[in-house]
DNA sequence: TAAGGTATGTTTACATTGCTCACATCAATG
DNA sequence: CATTGATGTGAGCAATGTAAACATACCTTA
């Protein structure tokens, strides 16, 4: 698809084959360079920058297409979480990306979204809907933005921790078992004394 | 005190300023070079290499240096938590480090712990137990694990979003009660109908 | 105290990378 | 058909991480 080499001096879809060659370099685990891709596009090293401004942008690219695939896979076949259970099992899929992904994840999170790339705007808008959407369908508690930035930050840590292996290894089906049960566990967590509410000073000391 | 420059043939500490030298950039947000901290000290480009084996093994004696700082940080002063609110505070500092010291944070636990570097090793086994056991004794529930993994991955999460810029911008202190209000509101969190136990079946249906 | 080994720095060198600039080629449009 | 704008090429630059081979100073030990 992406790899029309028309043989000719022009090539059929460079922009397309950059960024195809830059995904699969990034989840072989190997670092990528312009000039690798380049090279497997075919391609002079300088022609990319007939396509990008820059190596930002063409990570700004690899990031849009990563947030919509992410997006993709959080509302494939699924409809909006219902329960809490529901919600773990987002964050399940969330945590399950990340490993699969975790070159790709990196660059769709791992810095400021650049205002720049409308595409990336757009699917990084998408996705904070979905999951404010979702928490607040589960939860349409009071502190409705404060949970479902509790939850997203949640997720977004266990997939840090698992993809940098700051937590036990595992394999891929007990992180989803882990994640599930991280989510039942703080949901249900209750600790000895009343929990004072830090936002309100105390009606009575 | 690092930079004892005995301007003769030998460099007083070169270790050390190297460190420094590295740590401060870091710190001035520049991105650091081997070759720039070289300079930086007074010395040949490759004079680091009498010291660090490569850039990876320079980075590791950063983390750990950084991972000794914030076990500094979360103990200053202050007693093991007590409370589901001291909980949140211990979460306050965590982030604050991480906003404080974004590159320094990215270095500690951006990439699997070099199992070579003891310092490193060290240093990330207190910071764990010290969250472990606070996470305990808070909460002496049965999912002791699930739950520890939980509250360091909500904190976690919080530090990278908030570094990366994924939720509204804010200043420093008000992102310390934002922290407040998602650890209060998550471990407050009620949804309407039960919340099924996913890792064991009901018992009835 | 002289001798020599070891730790620490220096120079040179190389491959790789992101990027700029001047030039080549091609396709479409006047 | 000629021009022009989009696309690709080439050579070149400064920076980086790293490897050798060489230089100097310190420390031990005979």
């Amino acid at each position: 698809m992406s790899t029309l080499a028309k043989d000719s001096y022009h090539h059929g879809d460079l922009r397309a084959s950059l960024l195809a060659a830059a995904m699969q370099m990034l989840e072989a685990g190997e670092p990528f360079s312009l000039r690798a891709i380049a090279r497997q596009a075919g391609v002079s090293a300088t022609a990319p920058y007939r396509h990008f401004a820059d190596r930002d942008a063409l990570e700004s690219a690899l990031a849009a297409q990563g947030l919509r695939d992410l997006l993709a896979d959080l509302t494939n076949g699924r409809e909006l979480p219902k329960s809490p259970a529901d919600l773990g099992e987002l964050a399940v899929v969330y945590v399950g990306f990340a490993l699969r992904r975790p070159a790709l994840f990196r660059l769709m999170f791992g810095n400021a979204c650049d205002e720049g790339s409308e595409e990336r705007v757009e699917a990084s808008a998408q996705i904070h809907e979905l999951l404010q959407t979702s928490m607040l369908r589960v939860f349409p508690a009071a502190e409705a933005e404060a949970l479902a930035a509790a939850g997203w930050a949640l997720a977004h840590g266990l997939a840090y921790l698992h993809m940098d292996g700051k937590l036990p290894e595992m394999p891929d089906d007990e992180v989803a078992d882990h994640v599930r049960a991280a989510f039942h566990a703080i949901l249900t967590a209750r600790a000895s004394p009343d929990y004072p509410d830090p936002t309100v000073p105390r009606r009575k000391s």
